[in-house]
DNA sequence: GGTACTTGTTACTTCAACGATACTGAGTTA
DNA sequence: TAACTCAGTATCGTTGAAGTAACAAGTACC
Protein backbone atom coordinates (compact mmCIF):
# COMPACT_ATOMS: atom_id res chain seq x y z
CA UNK A 1 0.00 0.00 0.00
CA UNK A 2 1.38 3.65 -0.96
CA UNK A 3 2.01 6.30 1.25
CA UNK A 4 -0.85 9.25 1.34
CA UNK A 5 -0.02 11.92 -1.04
CA UNK A 6 0.15 14.94 1.36
CA UNK A 7 -0.77 17.04 -1.41
CA UNK A 8 -4.29 14.71 -2.25
CA UNK A 9 -6.29 17.94 -0.67
CA UNK A 10 -5.94 21.33 -1.45
CA UNK A 11 -4.82 23.33 0.96
CA UNK A 12 -7.43 25.72 -0.34
CA UNK A 13 -10.08 22.54 0.01
CA UNK A 14 -12.67 22.63 -2.02
CA UNK A 15 -14.93 20.73 0.54
CA UNK A 16 -14.57 23.55 2.80
CA UNK A 17 -16.84 25.68 0.08
CA UNK A 18 -19.39 23.24 -0.44
CA UNK A 19 -22.60 25.04 -0.22
CA UNK A 20 -24.15 21.85 1.55
CA UNK A 21 -23.77 19.35 4.23
CA UNK A 22 -25.34 16.07 4.10
CA UNK A 23 -26.90 16.20 7.38
CA UNK A 24 -26.70 19.62 7.63
CA UNK A 25 -29.82 21.04 9.04
CA UNK A 26 -31.47 22.90 6.59
CA UNK A 27 -29.92 23.54 3.06
CA UNK A 28 -30.53 19.80 1.88
CA UNK A 29 -33.96 19.94 2.16
CA UNK A 30 -34.72 23.41 1.12
CA UNK A 31 -32.96 22.02 -2.32
CA UNK A 32 -35.53 19.03 -2.24
CA UNK A 33 -38.43 21.32 -1.28
CA UNK A 34 -37.54 23.20 -4.72
CA UNK A 35 -37.14 20.18 -7.12
CA UNK A 36 -40.71 20.23 -8.83
CA UNK A 37 -40.96 24.26 -9.29
CA UNK A 38 -40.50 27.51 -7.87
CA UNK A 39 -41.92 27.95 -4.21
CA UNK A 40 -42.75 30.20 -1.79
CA UNK A 41 -41.63 31.64 1.54
CA UNK A 42 -43.90 30.12 3.91
CA UNK A 43 -44.54 27.12 1.68
CA UNK A 44 -41.05 25.74 2.17
CA UNK A 45 -41.74 26.85 5.44
CA UNK A 46 -44.18 24.20 5.99
CA UNK A 47 -42.43 20.68 5.56
CA UNK A 48 -39.52 21.77 7.24
CA UNK A 49 -41.38 22.33 10.77
CA UNK A 50 -39.58 24.08 13.18
CA UNK A 51 -37.34 26.23 11.36
CA UNK A 52 -37.81 30.13 12.11
CA UNK A 53 -38.59 32.82 9.70
CA UNK A 54 -34.69 33.84 10.77
CA UNK A 55 -32.98 30.26 9.80
CA UNK A 56 -34.81 30.03 6.74
CA UNK A 57 -34.33 33.28 5.38
CA UNK A 58 -30.28 32.79 6.27
CA UNK A 59 -30.19 29.42 4.07
CA UNK A 60 -31.92 31.27 1.52
CA UNK A 61 -29.99 33.45 1.09
CA UNK A 62 -26.75 31.33 1.33
CA UNK A 63 -28.14 29.38 -1.72
CA UNK A 64 -28.54 31.94 -3.78
CA UNK A 65 -25.40 33.68 -3.11
CA UNK A 66 -24.14 30.50 -3.93
CA UNK A 67 -25.99 30.58 -7.35
CA UNK A 68 -28.38 27.70 -6.25
CA UNK A 69 -32.02 29.11 -6.19
CA UNK A 70 -33.11 32.75 -7.20
CA UNK A 71 -35.10 34.52 -5.66
CA UNK A 72 -38.17 36.53 -7.30
CA UNK A 73 -40.21 39.30 -5.53
CA UNK A 74 -43.69 40.24 -6.93
CA UNK A 75 -44.56 43.97 -5.93
CA UNK A 76 -47.81 42.53 -4.30
CA UNK A 77 -50.10 42.91 -1.09
CA UNK A 78 -49.86 41.09 0.62
CA UNK A 79 -46.28 40.52 -0.62
CA UNK A 80 -45.18 37.52 -2.79
CA UNK A 81 -41.46 35.94 -2.97
CA UNK A 82 -40.79 32.73 -5.22
CA UNK A 83 -37.91 30.66 -4.83
CA UNK A 84 -36.54 28.57 -7.54
CA UNK A 85 -33.32 26.02 -8.11
CA UNK A 86 -31.05 27.50 -10.80
CA UNK A 87 -30.09 24.98 -13.24
CA UNK A 88 -26.59 24.72 -11.10
CA UNK A 89 -28.36 24.43 -8.22
CA UNK A 90 -30.25 21.41 -9.54
CA UNK A 91 -27.33 19.35 -10.80
CA UNK A 92 -26.88 19.03 -6.77
CA UNK A 93 -30.13 17.22 -6.45
CA UNK A 94 -28.19 14.18 -7.88
CA UNK A 95 -25.36 13.88 -4.96
CA UNK A 96 -28.01 15.01 -2.61
CA UNK A 97 -30.10 12.10 -3.95
CA UNK A 98 -27.15 9.65 -3.36
CA UNK A 99 -26.70 10.87 0.25
CA UNK A 100 -30.40 9.64 0.58
CA UNK A 101 -29.90 6.20 -0.59
CA UNK A 102 -27.25 6.13 1.35
CA UNK A 103 -29.52 7.05 4.57
CA UNK A 104 -32.41 4.91 3.76
CA UNK A 105 -30.28 2.10 3.28
CA UNK A 106 -27.45 2.30 6.11
CA UNK A 107 -28.56 4.49 8.40
CA UNK A 108 -30.42 1.90 10.88
CA UNK A 109 -27.06 0.13 11.09
CA UNK A 110 -25.32 3.12 11.93
CA UNK A 111 -27.67 4.22 14.83
CA UNK A 112 -27.07 0.23 15.75
CA UNK A 113 -23.51 1.12 16.05
CA UNK A 114 -23.94 4.26 17.63
CA UNK A 115 -26.25 3.08 20.58
CA UNK A 116 -23.54 -0.32 21.11
CA UNK A 117 -20.91 2.63 21.54
CA UNK A 118 -23.14 4.56 23.79
CA UNK A 119 -23.57 1.43 25.58
CA UNK A 120 -20.35 0.63 26.07
CA UNK A 121 -18.57 3.39 26.87
CA UNK A 122 -21.17 4.67 29.63
CA UNK A 123 -23.53 2.08 30.74
CA UNK B 1 -47.69 21.47 -9.23
CA UNK B 2 -48.72 19.61 -6.27
CA UNK B 3 -48.27 21.33 -2.64
CA UNK B 4 -45.32 20.07 -0.56
CA UNK B 5 -46.20 17.59 1.74
CA UNK B 6 -45.64 18.52 5.54
CA UNK B 7 -44.59 15.13 6.70
CA UNK B 8 -42.34 14.90 3.53
CA UNK B 9 -39.66 15.22 6.21
CA UNK B 10 -39.33 12.95 8.70
CA UNK B 11 -39.50 14.85 12.81
CA UNK B 12 -36.63 13.04 13.75
CA UNK B 13 -34.72 13.61 10.54
CA UNK B 14 -32.35 11.06 9.59
CA UNK B 15 -30.18 13.80 7.58
CA UNK B 16 -30.05 15.10 10.64
CA UNK B 17 -27.60 12.05 12.27
CA UNK B 18 -25.67 11.66 9.45
CA UNK B 19 -21.84 11.51 10.15
CA UNK B 20 -20.32 13.28 7.37
CA UNK B 21 -21.18 16.50 6.07
CA UNK B 22 -20.32 17.80 2.20
CA UNK B 23 -18.06 20.72 2.91
CA UNK B 24 -17.46 19.56 6.90
CA UNK B 25 -13.83 20.03 7.52
CA UNK B 26 -12.04 16.59 7.96
CA UNK B 27 -14.86 13.46 8.34
CA UNK B 28 -14.90 13.02 4.77
CA UNK B 29 -11.43 13.66 4.31
CA UNK B 30 -10.52 11.07 7.07
CA UNK B 31 -12.82 8.22 5.23
CA UNK B 32 -11.04 8.85 1.92
CA UNK B 33 -7.73 8.37 3.84
CA UNK B 34 -8.55 5.10 4.64
CA UNK B 35 -9.79 3.95 1.20
CA UNK B 36 -6.75 2.01 0.73
CA UNK B 37 -6.30 0.30 3.60
CA UNK B 38 -5.46 0.68 7.44
CA UNK B 39 -3.64 3.90 8.74
CA UNK B 40 -2.07 5.14 11.57
CA UNK B 41 -2.84 8.37 12.92
CA UNK B 42 0.25 10.49 12.02
CA UNK B 43 -0.29 9.11 8.48
CA UNK B 44 -3.87 10.53 8.04
CA UNK B 45 -2.82 13.50 9.79
CA UNK B 46 -0.26 14.34 6.98
CA UNK B 47 -2.39 15.02 4.23
CA UNK B 48 -4.54 16.90 5.98
CA UNK B 49 -2.22 19.54 6.61
CA UNK B 50 -3.66 21.59 9.27
CA UNK B 51 -5.47 19.17 11.43
CA UNK B 52 -4.44 19.62 14.84
CA UNK B 53 -4.02 16.21 16.99
CA UNK B 54 -7.40 16.87 19.41
CA UNK B 55 -9.22 17.73 16.25
CA UNK B 56 -8.14 14.22 14.69
CA UNK B 57 -8.79 12.31 17.75
CA UNK B 58 -12.82 13.72 17.78
CA UNK B 59 -12.95 13.29 14.19
CA UNK B 60 -11.58 9.92 14.41
CA UNK B 61 -13.92 8.59 17.55
CA UNK B 62 -16.50 10.25 16.25
CA UNK B 63 -16.84 7.68 12.93
CA UNK B 64 -15.71 5.03 14.98
CA UNK B 65 -18.85 5.80 17.45
CA UNK B 66 -20.63 5.52 13.90
CA UNK B 67 -19.26 2.00 13.42
CA UNK B 68 -17.72 3.48 10.28
CA UNK B 69 -13.72 2.84 11.33
CA UNK B 70 -12.36 0.12 13.58
CA UNK B 71 -9.61 1.54 15.83
CA UNK B 72 -6.82 -1.16 17.12
CA UNK B 73 -3.92 -0.02 19.58
CA UNK B 74 -0.67 -2.62 19.18
CA UNK B 75 0.76 -2.85 22.61
CA UNK B 76 3.97 -1.92 21.54
CA UNK B 77 6.88 1.30 22.40
CA UNK B 78 6.19 3.58 20.72
CA UNK B 79 2.62 3.37 20.35
CA UNK B 80 1.08 2.33 17.50
CA UNK B 81 -2.81 2.49 16.19
CA UNK B 82 -4.36 1.36 13.35
CA UNK B 83 -7.41 2.82 11.86
CA UNK B 84 -10.03 1.21 9.50
CA UNK B 85 -12.77 1.14 7.26
CA UNK B 86 -15.54 -1.12 8.32
CA UNK B 87 -17.72 -2.39 5.57
CA UNK B 88 -20.37 0.19 6.40
CA UNK B 89 -17.68 2.92 6.39
CA UNK B 90 -16.77 1.52 2.72
CA UNK B 91 -20.05 2.18 1.46
CA UNK B 92 -20.35 5.61 2.64
CA UNK B 93 -16.90 6.09 -0.07
CA UNK B 94 -19.72 5.85 -3.29
CA UNK B 95 -21.74 9.07 -2.05
CA UNK B 96 -19.17 10.73 -1.12
CA UNK B 97 -17.43 10.34 -4.42
CA UNK B 98 -20.79 11.56 -6.12
CA UNK B 99 -20.03 14.82 -3.81
CA UNK B 100 -16.68 14.92 -4.97
CA UNK B 101 -17.70 14.32 -8.85
CA UNK B 102 -20.31 17.36 -8.04
CA UNK B 103 -17.61 19.79 -6.62
CA UNK B 104 -14.85 19.23 -9.63
CA UNK B 105 -17.44 19.86 -11.98
CA UNK B 106 -19.37 22.98 -10.82
CA UNK B 107 -17.20 24.60 -8.25
CA UNK B 108 -16.08 26.98 -9.86
CA UNK B 109 -19.32 28.05 -11.30
CA UNK B 110 -20.22 28.43 -7.56
CA UNK B 111 -17.74 30.89 -6.87
CA UNK B 112 -18.31 32.40 -9.71
CA UNK B 113 -22.06 33.29 -8.35
CA UNK B 114 -20.44 33.59 -5.16
CA UNK B 115 -18.00 36.53 -6.11
CA UNK B 116 -20.52 38.09 -8.53
CA UNK B 117 -23.36 37.80 -5.42
CA UNK B 118 -20.81 39.56 -2.92
CA UNK B 119 -19.48 42.18 -5.64
CA UNK B 120 -23.33 43.41 -6.27
CA UNK B 121 -24.19 43.62 -2.01
CA UNK B 122 -21.24 45.35 -1.27
CA UNK B 123 -19.17 46.78 -4.13
C1' DG C 1 21.43 13.51 30.89
C1' DG C 2 18.73 15.35 27.28
C1' DT C 3 15.95 14.81 23.28
C1' DA C 4 12.84 12.65 20.07
C1' DC C 5 9.06 9.56 18.80
C1' DT C 6 3.94 8.28 18.92
C1' DT C 7 -0.67 8.90 20.26
C1' DG C 8 -2.93 11.18 22.37
C1' DT C 9 -5.21 14.44 26.80
C1' DT C 10 -6.52 18.71 29.19
C1' DA C 11 -7.79 23.49 29.73
C1' DC C 12 -9.06 27.58 27.63
C1' DT C 13 -10.96 30.43 23.98
C1' DT C 14 -13.45 31.71 19.65
C1' DC C 15 -16.96 31.56 16.29
C1' DA C 16 -20.84 30.35 13.56
C1' DA C 17 -25.17 28.01 13.46
C1' DC C 18 -29.24 27.43 15.51
C1' DG C 19 -33.23 28.76 18.23
C1' DA C 20 -37.13 31.46 20.89
C1' DT C 21 -39.78 35.30 20.93
C1' DA C 22 -41.45 39.46 19.50
C1' DC C 23 -42.27 42.83 16.10
C1' DT C 24 -42.93 45.44 11.33
C1' DG C 25 -45.44 47.36 7.12
C1' DA C 26 -49.17 47.91 3.87
C1' DG C 27 -53.36 46.85 2.41
C1' DT C 28 -57.57 44.03 2.71
C1' DT C 29 -61.31 41.96 5.00
C1' DA C 30 -64.94 41.54 8.92
C1' DT D 1 -61.38 49.44 14.46
C1' DA D 2 -59.50 45.28 14.80
C1' DA D 3 -57.72 41.23 12.84
C1' DC D 4 -55.44 38.95 9.10
C1' DT D 5 -51.90 38.06 5.33
C1' DC D 6 -46.98 37.44 3.88
C1' DA D 7 -42.25 37.84 4.13
C1' DG D 8 -39.50 38.81 6.59
C1' DT D 9 -36.31 41.81 10.99
C1' DA D 10 -34.60 42.55 15.62
C1' DT D 11 -32.83 41.02 19.80
C1' DC D 12 -31.12 37.82 22.76
C1' DG D 13 -29.45 33.43 24.24
C1' DT D 14 -27.68 28.48 23.62
C1' DT D 15 -24.83 25.01 21.65
C1' DG D 16 -21.28 22.61 19.43
C1' DA D 17 -17.39 22.50 16.47
C1' DA D 18 -13.00 24.06 16.00
C1' DG D 19 -8.65 26.13 17.25
C1' DT D 20 -4.40 27.14 20.53
C1' DA D 21 -1.19 25.69 23.67
C1' DA D 22 0.77 22.90 26.87
C1' DC D 23 1.58 18.44 28.71
C1' DA D 24 2.17 13.04 29.34
C1' DA D 25 4.44 8.21 29.27
C1' DG D 26 7.85 4.82 28.04
C1' DT D 27 11.65 3.73 25.39
C1' DA D 28 15.47 4.53 22.23
C1' DC D 29 19.03 7.24 20.50
C1' DC D 30 23.01 10.60 20.95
Amino acid sequence: MPPLDPEMFDPACPSSVMPIRIGEKWSAMVLICLEHGPRRFTEIRTPLRGITPKVLTGTLRALERDGLVTRTAYLEIPPRVEYELTPLGRTLLEPIAACRAWAQNHLPQLLEAREAYDHRVSG
